[in-house]
DNA sequence: TTGATTTTGTGATTTTCATCACAAAAATGA
DNA sequence: TCATTTTTGTGATGAAAATCACAAAATCAA
C-alpha cells in the first residue's frame, strides 16, 4: 500500500468528514487498487455498476451515445469519486459509460462493501452525505451556469471553477459538456 | 396538526427511508407550519438561510437576478423540499431567491433543528442521503438533457419527466429554467 | 522514426434562435 | 365589474452558432 496514494484519499475524506486512523483504515482495507489504460472502459453502457472509483491519477470521463455521438457529461480528476449514480442506486443497468481519458489509477469501493460501511457507522454514513451535499451544490451551480450563459461565458465559468478541465481534457470532449459544437469553442479559444 | 397535510410528509420522507411513527412524530415536531401568498418571497438574497420549505400545496420558484432578469433554476411543488442548498450549507448570505408562485403551504424545518434530528438518530442521517442521492441523480439527468437537446426536445423531456411544472408553471418562469427566449417556448408550445 | 490516427483549426454557408416591437389574452385587485 | 397589470402570442429582423468541408498539427503505436 503506497502512503502517497493513500494520503489523497484520506485527505479527500476528511474534507467531508474527519475519520480516525482505525475508520480510514477500514475504508481503505474496502478499497481495491486498480489500473486504467487510456481509453479503456471502467464502465460500459448495459452494464451493472458495481462500484465507485477513487481517482488516485489521471482521468475519467462519463459521456452516454446519444444519436452516436459521445457526449460528455462530466469529469473526474484525482480527489474525486468517478461514478454514475442512478444505475449505481437503482442497480439497472447503466446507460451512460465511464472512460479513462488517460492512464489512470484508481482506488475501487464495490457498492456492497460501500453499504456494509454504512451499516458499521454512522460516521460513513454523515460523510456520504456531506459528500452528496457538496457534489448536488456543485452540480446545481455548474447547470444553472451552462443554462443561463453564453458560450464565451461558459468557456470563462469553467476557467475560473475548473481551470484543471481545460488543461486535461481534450477540447472535442469539454465542447460536448458545455453544450457547444467543437468548432464553436475552437473558436472561442483562438480568440484570447 | 392537519392529518391530510401531514401524511404528504410521511409518504415523502418513507419513500427515502422508513420512519417508526415516534420518529415521524419527532420529525414533525421540528416543524413549523406557515403560509405564503402568492409573489411573497421565502428567501431573499442577502439574507441568510435558515432552514427548508418542505411543500404541502402550492409552488415555489428558486432564481437568480442575473443583469437584472430573474433566471429560474428550480421548481418545487407539493411533496418537494424548496431550498437552496449551497447558503444552507455554507451559511453565506444567499445570492438567490425562493419565491411562493402561488398561495403555498409549507412545514418549515430550521437547519439547527435539522441538525440535531442527524444528532439524534443515524436513521434522519440516512434518509437525508437517500433523499441526496435523489436530488444528485435527478439534477445530473436534467442538466445533461437540457445541455444535449436541442429547444424542442428540452420541452419534450419536460413534458415527459416533469409533466406538472408545464401545468403549474408559468411559461415565462419556464422559459429561463430551459435556458431559452420566452418567445422561443412559446412558438414551441403553439406548434404542438 | 515514421506512417497512421486522432485532435484541432479555419473558412464558407445555412439554420436556428434571440431580440425587438407590438397585439391579444388572461389574471388580478379594488 | 372594470381598469390595470401580467402573461402569452406572433411577425420581422439580425446575430450567433451549427454544420459542412478540408487542412494542419499533434499524438500514438509499431
Amino acid at each position: 500500500m503506497n502512503s502517497k496514494e493513500a494520503s489523497i484519499l484520506l485527505d479527500t475524506l476528511n474534507t467531508f468528514h474527519k475519520l480516525s486512523f482505525e475508520e480510514f483504515t477500514e475504508f481503505l482495507n474496502a478499497c481495491n487498487y486498480q489500473t486504467f489504460k487510456k481509453k479503456e472502459h471502467l464502465l460500459i453502457s448495459g452494464e451493472y455498476h458495481r462500484g465507485i472509483y477513487f481517482i488516485i491519477s489521471g482521468s475519467v470521463g462519463l459521456y452516454e451515445l446519444i444519436d452516436g455521438k459521445e457526449m460528455y457529461q462530466d469529469f473526474y480528476l484525482p480527489g474525486t469519486f468517478a461514478h454514475e449514480l442512478k444505475s449505481l442506486t437503482t442497480q439497472q443497468q447503466s446507460d451512460k459509460n465511464l472512460i479513462a481519458l488517460s492512464a489512470t489509477n484508481v482506488y475501487y469501493l464495490d457498492r456492497q462493501k460501500l453499504l456494509n460501511l454504512y451499516e458499521k457507522s454512522p460516521v460513513y454514513e454523515r460523510l456520504g452525505r456531506n459528500l452528496l451535499e457538496h457534489l448536488l451544490t456543485q452540480q446545481h451551480e455548474l447547470s444553472s451556469a451552462l443554462q443561463s450563459l453564453k458560450p464565451e461565458e461558459r468557456y470563462q465559468y469553467l476557467q475560473e471553477k475548473n481551470p484543471e478541465f481545460l488543461q486535461s481534457i481534450p477540447l472535442t470532449y469539454l465542447a460536448s459538456y458545455l453544450g457547444l459544437a467543437r468548432e464553436t469553442l475552437s473558436r472561442i479559444r483562438a480568440k484570447k
